[in-house]
DNA sequence: GCCGTTTTCGGCCCGACTGTTTTCAGTCG
Protein backbone atom coordinates (compact mmCIF):
# COMPACT_ATOMS: atom_id res chain seq x y z
CA UNK A 1 0.00 0.00 0.00
CA UNK A 2 1.50 2.96 -0.43
CA UNK A 3 1.48 6.79 0.77
CA UNK A 4 -1.10 7.91 -1.45
CA UNK A 5 -3.44 5.41 -0.69
CA UNK A 6 -2.93 5.68 3.29
CA UNK A 7 -3.40 9.19 2.91
CA UNK A 8 -6.80 8.82 0.94
CA UNK A 9 -8.33 5.99 3.62
CA UNK A 10 -7.36 8.88 6.17
CA UNK A 11 -8.96 11.71 4.35
CA UNK A 12 -11.99 9.34 3.79
CA UNK A 13 -12.05 8.31 7.29
CA UNK A 14 -11.89 12.95 8.18
CA UNK A 15 -15.06 12.63 5.71
CA UNK A 16 -16.86 9.88 7.38
CA UNK A 17 -16.59 11.54 10.99
CA UNK A 18 -17.73 14.59 9.38
CA UNK A 19 -20.76 12.81 7.94
CA UNK A 20 -21.46 11.17 11.02
CA UNK A 21 -22.01 14.49 12.58
CA UNK A 22 -19.31 14.33 15.03
CA UNK A 23 -16.76 17.71 15.66
CA UNK A 24 -14.23 18.73 17.14
CA UNK A 25 -10.47 18.42 16.31
CA UNK A 26 -10.34 14.58 15.84
CA UNK A 27 -11.16 14.75 12.26
CA UNK A 28 -8.20 17.58 11.28
CA UNK A 29 -6.11 15.30 13.30
CA UNK A 30 -7.12 12.38 10.70
CA UNK A 31 -6.73 15.45 7.38
CA UNK A 32 -3.16 16.19 8.90
CA UNK A 33 -2.24 12.68 8.57
CA UNK A 34 -3.35 12.05 5.56
CA UNK A 35 -1.14 14.96 4.73
CA UNK A 36 1.89 14.40 6.67
CA UNK A 37 1.67 11.10 4.79
CA UNK A 38 1.20 11.93 1.54
CA UNK A 39 4.21 14.69 2.11
CA UNK A 40 6.58 11.96 2.82
CA UNK A 41 10.01 11.68 1.50
CA UNK A 42 9.89 7.91 2.62
CA UNK A 43 7.17 4.59 2.32
CA UNK A 44 5.08 4.76 4.93
CA UNK A 45 5.12 1.18 4.80
CA UNK A 46 8.96 1.73 5.47
CA UNK A 47 8.44 3.47 9.04
CA UNK A 48 5.43 1.41 10.15
CA UNK A 49 7.65 -1.85 9.51
CA UNK A 50 10.62 0.43 11.64
CA UNK A 51 7.95 0.99 14.63
CA UNK A 52 8.64 4.99 13.82
CA UNK A 53 5.74 5.87 12.07
CA UNK A 54 4.68 8.06 15.42
CA UNK A 55 8.18 9.93 14.77
CA UNK A 56 6.62 11.82 11.98
CA UNK A 57 4.66 15.28 12.96
CA UNK A 58 1.34 15.00 12.90
CA UNK A 59 1.02 11.01 13.44
CA UNK A 60 0.91 10.15 17.50
CA UNK A 61 0.84 7.07 19.19
CA UNK A 62 -2.57 6.39 18.81
CA UNK A 63 -2.51 6.96 14.98
CA UNK A 64 0.85 5.66 14.41
CA UNK A 65 -0.97 2.15 15.68
CA UNK A 66 -4.30 2.47 13.33
CA UNK A 67 -1.55 3.12 10.21
CA UNK A 68 0.32 0.68 11.09
CA UNK A 69 -2.27 -2.07 11.26
CA UNK A 70 -3.99 -0.38 7.63
CA UNK A 71 -0.33 -0.61 6.15
CA UNK A 72 -0.60 -4.34 7.20
CA UNK A 73 -3.93 -5.94 6.98
CA UNK A 74 -5.11 -3.39 3.92
CA UNK A 75 -7.61 -2.69 6.57
CA UNK A 76 -8.02 0.84 9.00
CA UNK A 77 -9.63 -0.65 12.41
CA UNK A 78 -13.44 0.66 12.36
CA UNK A 79 -13.32 2.50 8.86
CA UNK A 80 -15.91 -0.35 7.87
CA UNK A 81 -18.59 -0.22 10.33
CA UNK A 82 -18.23 3.95 10.01
CA UNK A 83 -18.60 3.26 6.38
CA UNK A 84 -21.78 1.30 7.71
CA UNK A 85 -23.14 3.63 9.80
CA UNK A 86 -23.29 6.42 6.31
CA UNK A 87 -25.42 5.80 3.14
CA UNK A 88 -23.09 5.56 0.74
CA UNK A 89 -23.78 8.05 -1.62
CA UNK A 90 -23.08 10.33 0.87
CA UNK A 91 -19.14 10.40 0.13
CA UNK A 92 -19.52 11.21 -3.78
CA UNK A 93 -21.91 13.97 -2.71
CA UNK A 94 -19.17 15.56 -0.75
CA UNK A 95 -16.93 15.77 -4.10
CA UNK A 96 -19.39 17.94 -5.64
CA UNK A 97 -18.15 21.69 -5.61
CA UNK A 98 -19.55 23.85 -3.38
CA UNK A 99 -20.41 21.34 -1.50
CA UNK A 100 -18.98 19.80 1.94
CA UNK A 101 -19.93 17.65 4.64
CA UNK A 102 -21.79 20.29 6.83
CA UNK A 103 -24.20 20.53 4.01
CA UNK A 104 -24.35 16.71 3.11
CA UNK A 105 -25.73 15.94 6.31
CA UNK A 106 -28.22 18.62 6.49
CA UNK A 107 -29.21 18.00 3.13
CA UNK A 108 -29.66 14.06 4.26
CA UNK A 109 -31.12 15.00 7.65
CA UNK A 110 -33.55 17.45 6.01
CA UNK A 111 -34.87 15.80 2.85
CA UNK A 112 -33.60 12.43 3.29
CA UNK A 113 -31.49 12.61 0.31
CA UNK A 114 -28.68 9.87 -0.33
CA UNK A 115 -27.52 9.86 -3.83
CA UNK A 116 -26.64 12.58 -6.41
CA UNK A 117 -29.56 11.90 -9.00
CA UNK A 118 -32.19 13.04 -5.90
CA UNK A 119 -30.06 16.00 -4.65
CA UNK A 120 -30.37 16.72 -8.24
CA UNK A 121 -34.00 16.21 -8.55
CA UNK A 122 -34.22 18.46 -5.43
CA UNK A 123 -32.07 21.73 -6.96
CA UNK A 124 -35.15 21.55 -9.75
CA UNK A 125 -37.99 21.12 -7.72
CA UNK A 126 -36.73 23.86 -5.20
CA UNK A 127 -36.40 21.91 -1.81
CA UNK A 128 -32.85 22.62 -1.70
CA UNK A 129 -33.21 26.23 -1.65
CA UNK A 130 -35.92 26.08 0.40
CA UNK A 131 -33.49 24.54 3.07
CA UNK A 132 -32.40 27.26 5.80
CA UNK A 133 -29.11 28.23 5.49
CA UNK A 134 -29.10 27.54 1.24
CA UNK A 135 -30.44 29.89 -1.52
CA UNK A 136 -31.33 29.97 -5.09
CA UNK A 137 -27.02 30.55 -6.18
CA UNK A 138 -26.02 27.61 -3.46
CA UNK A 139 -28.39 25.21 -5.29
CA UNK A 140 -27.51 26.97 -8.69
CA UNK A 141 -24.39 26.01 -8.27
CA UNK A 142 -24.83 22.51 -6.75
CA UNK A 143 -26.54 21.62 -10.06
CA UNK A 144 -23.98 22.80 -12.10
CA UNK A 145 -21.28 21.12 -10.17
CA UNK A 146 -23.71 17.83 -10.18
CA UNK A 147 -23.67 18.22 -14.28
CA UNK A 148 -20.02 18.79 -14.42
CA UNK A 149 -19.56 15.31 -12.30
CA UNK A 150 -22.12 13.30 -14.38
CA UNK A 151 -20.55 14.32 -17.05
CA UNK A 152 -17.13 13.37 -16.16
CA UNK A 153 -18.08 10.10 -13.94
CA UNK A 154 -16.24 7.05 -15.08
CA UNK A 155 -13.32 8.70 -16.75
CA UNK A 156 -9.86 8.95 -15.77
CA UNK A 157 -6.71 10.95 -15.15
CA UNK A 158 -4.01 10.33 -17.33
CA UNK A 159 -1.37 9.30 -14.46
CA UNK A 160 -4.06 6.61 -12.92
CA UNK A 161 -4.83 5.30 -16.44
CA UNK A 162 -1.42 4.63 -17.17
CA UNK A 163 -0.24 3.23 -13.98
CA UNK A 164 -3.10 0.62 -14.81
CA UNK A 165 -2.04 0.67 -18.68
CA UNK A 166 1.38 -0.70 -17.62
CA UNK A 167 0.52 -3.21 -14.90
CA UNK A 168 -1.87 -4.88 -17.84
CA UNK A 169 1.33 -4.69 -19.84
CA UNK A 170 3.75 -5.75 -17.87
CA UNK A 171 1.83 -8.56 -17.08
CA UNK A 172 0.78 -9.46 -20.68
CA UNK A 173 4.14 -9.29 -22.35
CA UNK A 174 4.85 -12.26 -19.44
CA UNK A 175 2.67 -14.61 -20.66
CA UNK A 176 3.48 -17.70 -22.89
CA UNK A 177 0.27 -17.00 -26.05
CA UNK A 178 1.94 -13.61 -26.31
CA UNK A 179 3.83 -12.64 -29.44
CA UNK A 180 3.86 -8.84 -29.07
CA UNK A 181 1.77 -6.28 -26.98
CA UNK A 182 1.57 -2.81 -27.05
CA UNK A 183 -1.09 -0.69 -25.26
CA UNK A 184 -3.26 1.70 -27.81
CA UNK A 185 -6.10 3.88 -27.65
CA UNK A 186 -6.30 7.44 -26.24
CA UNK A 187 -3.69 6.30 -23.80
CA UNK A 188 -1.70 6.13 -26.70
CA UNK A 189 -2.45 9.48 -28.36
CA UNK A 190 -1.99 11.15 -24.54
CA UNK A 191 -5.66 12.07 -24.45
CA UNK A 192 -5.78 13.94 -21.04
CA UNK A 193 -8.59 11.63 -19.57
CA UNK A 194 -9.77 8.15 -20.60
CA UNK A 195 -12.71 6.18 -19.81
CA UNK A 196 -11.27 3.08 -20.76
CA UNK A 197 -7.89 1.29 -22.03
CA UNK A 198 -7.02 -0.22 -25.32
CA UNK A 199 -4.14 -3.45 -25.73
CA UNK A 200 -3.66 -5.05 -28.83
CA UNK A 201 -1.73 -8.09 -28.66
CA UNK A 202 -0.59 -10.96 -31.19
CA UNK A 203 -1.40 -14.37 -30.28
CA UNK A 204 -1.52 -17.88 -32.02
CA UNK A 205 -4.24 -19.17 -28.92
CA UNK A 206 -6.57 -16.27 -28.54
CA UNK A 207 -8.23 -18.94 -26.34
CA UNK A 208 -5.69 -19.46 -23.71
CA UNK A 209 -4.87 -15.55 -23.95
CA UNK A 210 -8.13 -14.89 -22.70
CA UNK A 211 -8.37 -17.29 -19.78
CA UNK A 212 -4.66 -15.93 -19.12
CA UNK A 213 -5.84 -12.61 -18.94
CA UNK A 214 -8.80 -13.24 -16.54
CA UNK A 215 -6.18 -14.69 -14.16
CA UNK A 216 -4.94 -11.06 -14.00
CA UNK A 217 -4.71 -10.37 -10.38
CA UNK A 218 -6.64 -6.62 -10.94
CA UNK A 219 -8.95 -8.08 -12.83
CA UNK A 220 -12.38 -7.28 -10.72
CA UNK A 221 -15.07 -8.48 -13.42
CA UNK A 222 -14.88 -9.96 -16.87
CA UNK A 223 -17.80 -8.54 -19.31
CA UNK A 224 -16.91 -9.70 -22.68
CA UNK A 225 -15.37 -12.69 -24.36
CA UNK A 226 -15.45 -12.75 -27.66
CA UNK A 227 -12.80 -14.74 -30.29
CA UNK A 228 -11.01 -11.65 -30.74
CA UNK A 229 -11.88 -9.28 -28.51
CA UNK A 230 -12.38 -9.64 -24.44
CA UNK A 231 -12.99 -6.93 -21.73
CA UNK A 232 -12.53 -6.78 -18.09
CA UNK A 233 -13.34 -4.40 -15.77
CA UNK A 234 -10.01 -4.05 -13.26
CA UNK A 235 -10.53 -3.00 -9.50
CA UNK A 236 -9.33 0.80 -9.99
CA UNK A 237 -12.93 0.74 -11.99
CA UNK A 238 -11.27 0.90 -15.40
CA UNK A 239 -12.67 -1.04 -17.90
CA UNK A 240 -10.04 -2.48 -19.71
CA UNK A 241 -10.33 -4.31 -23.76
CA UNK A 242 -7.67 -6.39 -25.07
CA UNK A 243 -8.16 -6.78 -29.13
CA UNK A 244 -6.16 -10.48 -29.94
CA UNK A 245 -5.27 -10.33 -33.49
CA UNK A 246 -2.66 -12.86 -35.51
CA UNK A 247 1.14 -11.88 -35.70
CA UNK A 248 0.82 -10.15 -39.63
CA UNK A 249 -2.45 -8.04 -38.08
CA UNK A 250 -0.25 -6.64 -35.41
CA UNK A 251 0.46 -3.22 -36.79
CA UNK A 252 -2.75 -2.43 -38.40
CA UNK A 253 -4.57 -3.69 -35.66
CA UNK A 254 -2.94 -1.37 -33.43
CA UNK A 255 -2.83 1.83 -35.82
CA UNK A 256 -7.19 0.57 -35.63
CA UNK A 257 -7.36 0.51 -31.93
CA UNK A 258 -5.18 3.58 -31.49
CA UNK A 259 -7.06 5.61 -33.36
CA UNK A 260 -8.73 8.39 -33.45
CA UNK A 261 -11.80 6.90 -35.33
CA UNK A 262 -11.77 10.36 -37.64
CA UNK A 263 -8.10 9.51 -38.16
CA UNK A 264 -8.74 5.94 -39.14
CA UNK A 265 -11.12 6.90 -41.50
CA UNK A 266 -9.24 9.56 -43.34
CA UNK A 267 -5.83 6.87 -43.25
CA UNK A 268 -8.22 4.29 -44.85
CA UNK A 269 -9.74 6.65 -47.39
CA UNK A 270 -6.27 7.32 -48.16
CA UNK A 271 -5.39 3.90 -48.86
CA UNK A 272 -8.82 3.05 -50.88
CA UNK A 273 -7.79 6.32 -53.29
CA UNK A 274 -4.16 4.73 -53.57
CA UNK A 275 -6.57 1.35 -54.89
CA UNK A 276 -5.76 -0.68 -51.69
CA UNK A 277 -7.91 -1.10 -48.47
CA UNK A 278 -6.56 -0.59 -45.37
CA UNK A 279 -8.61 -1.95 -42.22
CA UNK A 280 -7.84 -3.73 -38.93
CA UNK A 281 -7.18 -7.16 -40.65
CA UNK A 282 -4.18 -5.34 -42.58
CA UNK A 283 -3.71 -3.38 -45.74
CA UNK A 284 -4.73 -5.61 -48.84
CA UNK A 285 -4.01 -5.09 -52.61
CA UNK A 286 -6.76 -6.93 -54.06
CA UNK A 287 -6.86 -10.18 -52.07
CA UNK A 288 -2.92 -10.10 -51.88
CA UNK A 289 -1.61 -8.72 -47.97
CA UNK A 290 0.58 -6.09 -48.39
CA UNK A 291 2.92 -6.88 -45.19
CA UNK A 292 3.80 -4.02 -42.56
CA UNK A 293 5.62 -5.30 -39.94
CA UNK A 294 5.60 -2.24 -37.81
CA UNK A 295 3.23 1.18 -38.27
CA UNK A 296 6.06 3.15 -39.85
CA UNK A 297 5.60 0.26 -42.35
CA UNK A 298 2.06 0.72 -43.02
CA UNK A 299 2.52 4.53 -42.97
CA UNK A 300 5.30 3.93 -45.42
CA UNK A 301 3.44 1.65 -47.61
CA UNK A 302 0.18 4.65 -48.19
CA UNK A 303 2.88 7.39 -49.25
CA UNK A 304 2.57 9.20 -45.82
CA UNK A 305 5.70 9.99 -42.94
CA UNK A 306 5.35 8.72 -39.96
CA UNK A 307 2.12 10.21 -38.15
CA UNK A 308 3.19 10.27 -33.92
CA UNK A 309 -0.07 8.53 -32.21
CA UNK A 310 -0.13 12.21 -30.25
CA UNK A 311 -1.20 13.91 -33.45
CA UNK A 312 -3.93 11.33 -34.54
CA UNK A 313 -7.18 13.33 -33.94
CA UNK A 314 -8.36 13.69 -37.74
CA UNK A 315 -7.12 17.38 -37.87
CA UNK A 316 -4.76 17.51 -40.81
CA UNK A 317 -2.38 15.51 -39.81
CA UNK A 318 -3.36 12.93 -42.76
CA UNK A 319 -2.69 15.93 -45.53
CA UNK A 320 0.32 17.04 -43.67
CA UNK A 321 2.14 13.55 -43.60
CA UNK A 322 1.64 13.59 -46.76
CA UNK A 323 3.28 16.27 -47.88
CA UNK A 324 6.24 15.99 -45.25
CA UNK A 325 4.82 19.11 -43.86
CA UNK A 326 4.55 17.22 -39.77
CA UNK A 327 5.81 19.04 -37.47
CA UNK A 328 9.28 17.92 -35.29
CA UNK A 329 7.31 17.64 -31.79
CA UNK A 330 9.18 17.81 -29.11
CA UNK A 331 10.97 15.40 -26.83
CA UNK A 332 12.23 14.61 -23.27
CA UNK A 333 15.74 15.29 -24.21
CA UNK A 334 14.93 18.65 -25.43
CA UNK A 335 14.15 19.93 -22.44
CA UNK A 336 17.03 21.77 -20.66
CA UNK A 337 15.36 23.72 -17.11
CA UNK A 338 12.38 22.66 -15.07
CA UNK A 339 10.70 26.67 -14.21
CA UNK A 340 7.56 25.88 -11.62
CA UNK A 341 8.84 24.23 -8.56
CA UNK A 342 7.87 24.21 -4.92
CA UNK A 343 9.69 23.85 -1.81
CA UNK A 344 9.19 23.87 1.94
CA UNK A 345 9.40 27.71 1.99
CA UNK A 346 5.75 27.46 0.83
CA UNK A 347 3.82 24.47 0.25
CA UNK A 348 6.24 22.12 -1.50
CA UNK A 349 7.68 19.02 0.81
CA UNK A 350 11.59 19.45 -0.50
CA UNK A 351 14.05 22.51 0.16
CA UNK A 352 16.27 24.04 -2.65
CA UNK A 353 19.06 21.97 -2.15
CA UNK A 354 17.08 19.08 -2.64
CA UNK A 355 14.39 19.72 -5.48
CA UNK A 356 17.73 21.15 -7.24
CA UNK A 357 19.89 17.95 -6.62
CA UNK A 358 16.73 15.91 -7.81
CA UNK A 359 16.81 18.65 -11.51
CA UNK A 360 20.28 18.19 -11.80
CA UNK A 361 19.98 14.16 -11.65
CA UNK A 362 17.20 14.52 -14.40
CA UNK A 363 19.62 16.18 -16.57
CA UNK A 364 18.15 19.76 -16.51
CA UNK A 365 20.49 22.66 -16.83
CA UNK A 366 18.64 24.76 -14.58
CA UNK A 367 15.76 24.83 -11.95
CA UNK A 368 13.13 28.02 -11.26
CA UNK A 369 12.03 27.94 -7.81
CA UNK A 370 8.55 29.63 -7.90
CA UNK A 371 7.30 29.38 -4.45
CA UNK A 372 3.37 31.10 -3.87
CA UNK A 373 3.39 34.43 -2.99
CA UNK A 374 1.74 36.00 0.02
CA UNK A 375 -1.98 36.14 -0.79
CA UNK A 376 -1.47 32.12 -0.98
CA UNK A 377 -1.50 32.14 2.72
CA UNK A 378 -3.20 28.83 2.65
CA UNK A 379 0.11 27.78 1.23
CA UNK A 380 1.83 29.43 3.36
CA UNK A 381 2.55 31.91 0.95
CA UNK A 382 5.87 34.09 1.07
CA UNK A 383 5.91 37.78 2.05
CA UNK A 384 8.83 39.99 0.70
CA UNK A 385 10.55 39.70 3.70
CA UNK A 386 10.63 35.85 2.83
CA UNK A 387 11.59 36.00 -0.25
CA UNK A 388 14.86 37.72 0.04
CA UNK A 389 15.58 35.07 3.01
CA UNK A 390 14.66 32.66 0.06
CA UNK A 391 17.25 34.42 -2.32
CA UNK A 392 20.15 33.94 0.49
CA UNK A 393 19.67 30.40 0.18
CA UNK A 394 19.44 30.12 -3.37
CA UNK A 395 22.41 31.96 -3.64
CA UNK A 396 24.63 29.50 -1.14
CA UNK A 397 22.83 26.68 -3.19
CA UNK A 398 23.91 27.90 -6.26
CA UNK A 399 27.97 28.32 -4.80
CA UNK A 400 27.96 24.88 -3.56
CA UNK A 401 26.32 22.82 -6.37
CA UNK A 402 27.94 22.31 -10.25
CA UNK A 403 26.08 21.73 -13.23
CA UNK A 404 22.45 23.15 -12.51
CA UNK A 405 21.70 26.55 -11.72
CA UNK A 406 18.73 27.62 -9.50
CA UNK A 407 17.09 30.62 -10.57
CA UNK A 408 15.15 33.04 -8.70
CA UNK A 409 11.36 33.09 -8.75
CA UNK A 410 8.06 33.32 -8.10
CA UNK A 411 4.58 32.19 -8.45
CA UNK A 412 2.93 35.37 -8.08
CA UNK A 413 -1.15 35.60 -7.23
CA UNK A 414 -2.79 37.50 -9.94
CA UNK A 415 -5.60 39.38 -7.26
CA UNK A 416 -8.97 40.11 -8.11
CA UNK A 417 -8.32 42.98 -11.24
CA UNK A 418 -5.71 41.69 -13.06
CA UNK A 419 -2.79 43.15 -9.93
CA UNK A 420 -0.44 41.40 -9.16
CA UNK A 421 0.28 40.45 -5.18
CA UNK A 422 3.72 42.20 -5.01
CA UNK A 423 4.41 45.65 -6.29
CA UNK A 424 6.38 45.37 -9.90
CA UNK A 425 9.88 46.99 -8.45
CA UNK A 426 9.80 43.94 -6.38
CA UNK A 427 8.64 41.62 -8.95
CA UNK A 428 11.61 43.25 -11.47
CA UNK A 429 14.39 41.34 -9.42
CA UNK A 430 13.18 37.45 -9.96
CA UNK A 431 14.71 35.64 -12.44
CA UNK A 432 11.45 33.75 -13.46
CA UNK A 433 7.91 35.11 -12.71
CA UNK A 434 4.68 32.69 -13.10
CA UNK A 435 1.52 34.60 -12.50
CA UNK A 436 -1.40 32.40 -11.62
CA UNK A 437 -4.86 32.52 -9.98
CA UNK A 438 -6.04 30.60 -7.10
CA UNK A 439 -8.72 32.76 -5.82
CA UNK A 440 -12.24 33.99 -6.68
CA UNK A 441 -13.06 31.48 -9.80
CA UNK A 442 -16.93 32.96 -10.12
CA UNK A 443 -16.12 35.44 -12.56
CA UNK A 444 -17.91 35.62 -15.75
CA UNK A 445 -15.36 35.47 -19.09
CA UNK A 446 -15.56 39.20 -19.64
CA UNK A 447 -14.02 39.76 -16.47
CA UNK A 448 -11.73 36.75 -15.98
CA UNK A 449 -9.95 37.69 -19.75
CA UNK A 450 -9.34 41.20 -18.37
CA UNK A 451 -7.84 40.19 -15.41
CA UNK A 452 -5.49 37.75 -17.04
CA UNK A 453 -4.70 39.73 -20.19
CA UNK A 454 -3.64 42.27 -17.69
CA UNK A 455 -1.34 40.25 -15.88
CA UNK A 456 0.23 38.68 -19.48
CA UNK A 457 1.07 42.30 -20.21
CA UNK A 458 2.71 42.80 -16.70
CA UNK A 459 6.30 43.53 -18.58
CA UNK A 460 7.99 41.85 -15.10
CA UNK A 461 5.77 38.58 -15.75
CA UNK A 462 7.37 36.12 -17.53
CA UNK A 463 4.36 32.95 -18.01
CA UNK A 464 0.83 33.09 -17.36
CA UNK A 465 0.34 29.51 -15.13
CA UNK A 466 -1.99 27.51 -15.18
CA UNK A 467 -4.41 29.51 -17.54
CA UNK A 468 -7.53 28.38 -17.03
CA UNK A 469 -7.35 27.15 -12.91
CA UNK A 470 -9.13 24.21 -14.13
CA UNK A 471 -9.29 20.43 -12.43
CA UNK A 472 -9.45 17.79 -14.50
CA UNK A 473 -12.47 15.85 -13.63
CA UNK A 474 -13.16 17.69 -11.01
CA UNK A 475 -13.50 21.63 -11.56
CA UNK A 476 -14.22 23.70 -14.72
CA UNK A 477 -11.80 26.41 -14.72
CA UNK A 478 -12.94 29.89 -15.05
CA UNK A 479 -13.98 30.85 -18.92
CA UNK A 480 -11.93 32.55 -20.53
CA UNK A 481 -11.11 34.01 -24.13
CA UNK A 482 -8.55 32.27 -25.27
CA UNK A 483 -7.53 34.13 -28.76
CA UNK A 484 -7.27 37.01 -26.48
CA UNK A 485 -5.49 36.25 -23.90
CA UNK A 486 -3.05 34.03 -26.63
CA UNK A 487 -3.07 37.48 -28.86
CA UNK A 488 -2.20 39.49 -25.25
CA UNK A 489 0.86 37.14 -24.35
CA UNK A 490 1.92 37.68 -28.08
CA UNK A 491 1.98 41.24 -27.77
CA UNK A 492 4.35 41.11 -24.57
CA UNK A 493 6.10 38.46 -24.94
CA UNK A 494 5.06 36.22 -22.04
CA UNK A 495 4.95 32.79 -22.06
CA UNK A 496 2.04 30.49 -21.77
CA UNK A 497 2.42 27.43 -18.52
CA UNK A 498 1.45 24.15 -19.89
CA UNK A 499 0.84 22.32 -16.53
CA UNK A 500 2.25 19.31 -16.51
CA UNK A 501 -0.04 17.86 -13.47
CA UNK A 502 -2.10 14.79 -14.73
CA UNK A 503 -5.08 16.91 -12.39
CA UNK A 504 -4.39 20.34 -15.01
CA UNK A 505 -2.39 19.53 -18.10
CA UNK A 506 -3.64 23.66 -18.51
CA UNK A 507 -3.10 25.32 -20.61
CA UNK A 508 -5.38 22.53 -22.77
CA UNK A 509 -3.46 21.27 -26.11
CA UNK A 510 -6.22 22.29 -28.10
CA UNK A 511 -5.33 25.93 -28.15
CA UNK A 512 -1.27 25.01 -28.79
CA UNK A 513 -2.04 25.58 -32.22
CA UNK A 514 -3.04 29.30 -32.21
CA UNK A 515 -0.48 29.86 -29.74
CA UNK A 516 1.90 28.48 -32.22
CA UNK A 517 0.93 30.39 -34.80
CA UNK A 518 1.10 33.41 -32.73
CA UNK A 519 4.61 33.10 -31.60
CA UNK A 520 3.89 32.25 -28.16
CA UNK A 521 6.68 30.38 -25.88
CA UNK A 522 4.82 27.51 -24.68
CA UNK A 523 6.76 26.69 -20.91
CA UNK A 524 6.02 22.89 -20.01
CA UNK A 525 5.84 22.76 -16.16
CA UNK A 526 5.67 19.93 -13.63
CA UNK A 527 4.47 22.50 -10.68
CA UNK A 528 6.25 20.02 -8.50
CA UNK A 529 5.69 20.39 -4.76
CA UNK A 530 8.20 17.30 -4.12
CA UNK A 531 11.03 15.53 -5.97
CA UNK A 532 8.81 12.58 -7.50
CA UNK A 533 6.55 15.48 -8.80
CA UNK A 534 9.58 16.45 -10.78
CA UNK A 535 9.00 13.55 -12.99
CA UNK A 536 5.35 14.88 -14.26
CA UNK A 537 7.25 16.41 -16.42
CA UNK A 538 5.67 13.55 -19.20
CA UNK A 539 1.82 14.09 -19.31
CA UNK A 540 3.22 17.71 -20.22
CA UNK A 541 5.18 16.70 -22.55
CA UNK A 542 2.92 14.44 -23.57
CA UNK A 543 -0.22 16.63 -24.49
CA UNK A 544 2.69 19.13 -25.46
CA UNK A 545 3.23 17.07 -28.01
CA UNK A 546 -0.43 16.26 -28.93
CA UNK A 547 -0.73 20.37 -29.35
CA UNK A 548 2.44 19.94 -32.12
CA UNK A 549 4.92 21.28 -29.98
CA UNK A 550 8.45 21.57 -31.26
CA UNK A 551 11.21 22.31 -29.32
CA UNK A 552 10.98 25.48 -30.65
CA UNK A 553 8.22 26.62 -29.29
CA UNK A 554 9.26 25.56 -25.59
CA UNK A 555 10.73 27.76 -23.27
CA UNK A 556 12.07 26.03 -20.92
CA UNK A 557 13.90 23.76 -23.95
CA UNK A 558 16.11 26.84 -24.18
CA UNK A 559 19.62 27.03 -23.27
CA UNK A 560 19.89 29.07 -19.51
CA UNK A 561 21.83 31.76 -21.75
CA UNK A 562 18.81 31.87 -24.26
CA UNK A 563 16.45 31.90 -21.75
CA UNK A 564 17.92 34.52 -19.81
CA UNK A 565 18.13 36.54 -22.72
CA UNK A 566 14.63 35.70 -23.88
CA UNK A 567 13.59 37.15 -20.55
CA UNK A 568 15.52 40.17 -20.10
CA UNK A 569 14.20 41.40 -23.87
CA UNK A 570 10.38 40.96 -22.59
CA UNK A 571 10.69 42.85 -19.25
C1' DG B 1 -6.15 12.97 18.06
C1' DC B 2 -1.66 15.63 18.06
C1' DC B 3 1.55 18.90 19.79
C1' DG B 4 4.32 21.57 22.79
C1' DT B 5 5.56 22.53 26.89
C1' DT B 6 5.72 27.67 31.03
C1' DT B 7 4.90 19.02 31.03
C1' DT B 8 -0.65 17.06 31.45
C1' DC B 9 -3.95 21.00 29.24
C1' DG B 10 -5.30 24.42 25.68
C1' DG B 11 -4.83 25.35 21.02
C1' DC B 12 -4.97 23.37 16.60
C1' DC B 13 -3.22 27.04 9.11
C1' DC B 14 -5.88 31.07 7.79
C1' DG B 15 -7.81 34.57 5.04
C1' DA B 16 -11.05 35.49 1.41
C1' DC B 17 -15.15 34.81 -0.67
C1' DT B 18 -20.01 33.71 -1.05
C1' DG B 19 -24.51 33.52 0.11
C1' DT B 20 -27.11 34.11 3.53
C1' DT B 21 -28.53 36.72 7.21
C1' DT B 22 -28.32 40.99 9.84
C1' DT B 23 -23.30 38.80 12.32
C1' DC B 24 -21.94 34.31 10.41
C1' DA B 25 -21.24 29.46 8.56
C1' DG B 26 -19.45 26.81 5.00
C1' DT B 27 -16.18 26.15 1.53
C1' DC B 28 -11.94 26.64 -0.76
C1' DG B 29 -7.24 27.06 -1.96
Amino acid sequence: MDNREVAEILEETATLMELNGEGGFRIRAYANAARAIDSLGEPVAALAAAGKLDSVRGIGKGLAGRISELVETGHLPGLEEMKASVPEGLIEMTEIPGLGAKRVRAIYEELGIVDIDALSRACDSGDLEAMSGFGRKTAERIAHGIQYMQKHRGRFLCDNAGRDAEGVLAFLEGRANVDRVAVAGSIRRRMEAHTDLDLVASTNDPDALAVAFTGYGEVAEVVETGESRMSVVLKSGMRANLWMVEAAAFATALHFVTGSEAHVAQVCDRASRLGLKLNDHGLFDGERRIPCGDEPALFEALGLSEIPPELREGANEVRLAGTGGLPKLVSRADLRGTLHVHTRHSDGRADVMEMAKAAAGLGYEYIGICDHSKAAAYANGLTEERVRAQWEEIDSVNAKLDGIRVLKGIEVDILGGGRLDFEDDFLSQFEVVVASVHSRFGMTEAEATERIVRAVQNPHVHILGHPTGRLLLSREGYPLDHRAVIDAAAEANTAIELNANPRRLDMDWRHIGYARKKGVKISINTDAHSIVGLEQMEFGLGVGRKGGLTAGDVLNAMTLDDFQTWRSKSE
